[in-house]
DNA sequence: CTAGTTGCAAATGTTTTGCACAAAC
DNA sequence: GTTTGTGCAAAACATTTGCAACTAG
């Protein structure tokens, strides 16, 4: 079994890559393009943002709601979801839909990548490869068609799940 | 690195291969694995079963009760999903996701394939590439993880759509 | 006969919306 | 002082479930 440090190319998890943009970063350029779009910063808005900066990745609604409740105890479920929505308008989070009923959410970073899902213990395993999006494109071609997103799920037993069972 | 000219199957459309099966196959393959669960066959699952085999791909449980209804007045909504559920563990019919509010069901084949959407008039194409699914499995090696199953779509325009606009 | 099935209506879970009040610019 | 944003409750939407009546084996 391959260690982290050993993965060239295909499966190179992401998260070993260093990361370039702070939670910070991410809150001026929300204010800015909001600001650009003549909306509003507020204090709710920035606490959901902050937040969620703050988490891991592929959060759910439900759970960044009881994450931004400990920091401001009166925002309502919609405001989440309002403030989820704009922060993908402004480019700034990915909403995934899983194998499951409810989305999740990711703060965009600066690389494209797939993602494996556990089946039995729902982790999230990232990771990119070139090869597939060359193919993907030669697809496109082939077929006639222009593509302007893409959708790569694995599911299956993680590592751990594998031998646990 | 491949180009695009030299893949040998990228993209080649599902529907060109003659279709193996018929309807009435199916609605026999549906009798017997009922059969052996001890399951019973009614008036409501065979229609259910005969629309849905005779339809063509992809569609929505509002799509087949609509159509169900032409031919039996009086199925219930609840039927129409739980005789999906059925269909779908007796490996007659898939359950898709895609980036819509409801799933679509298809009739399982022979040959795996992933899908094309077209974001502008809703057009579902469909393709095989034994390359990408190589590439699965050398990155589910990788990470060490065990894959059951995967998701590939390509969003974007259609043929017809990229000139319309 | 009896276990499995049905239609209906009500419940579910997630996400969205209407609206009166409140806060930014 | 407008325009935009908020919280709440209610609505919307796709799907599931409880239940009394029904039907296939």
């Amino acid at each position: 079994m391959p260690r982290a440090d050993e993965l060239s190319e295909a499966g190179r998890p992401v998260h070993a890559r260093p990361r370039r943009l702070t939670a910070s970063d991410r809150m001026a350029t929300f204010h800015s393009r909001l600001r650009e779009r003549g909306l509003k910063s507020t204090a709710p808005r920035d606490d959901i943002a902050r937040v969620f900066f703050g988490l891991g990745r592929h959060i759910s609604a439900e759970e960044l709601f009881a994450e931004v409740k400990k920091v401001n105890q009166h925002v309502g479920y919609a405001t989440i979801y309002r403030t989820l929505k704009l922060l993908k308008e402004c480019d700034l989070v990915f909403e995934r839909h899983f194998d499951e009923g409810q989305a999740r959410y990711e703060v965009a970073g600066e690389h494209h990548h797939d993602h494996f899902i556990c089946e039995r213990c729902g982790k999230i395993l990232e990771f990119e490869n070139n090869d597939i999006e060359r193919m993907q494109q030669a697809i496109a071609s082939k077929l006639g068609v222009i593509l302007t997103h893409h959708k790569m799920e694995l599911y299956g037993l993680c590592a751990d799940c594998r031998t646990a069972q």
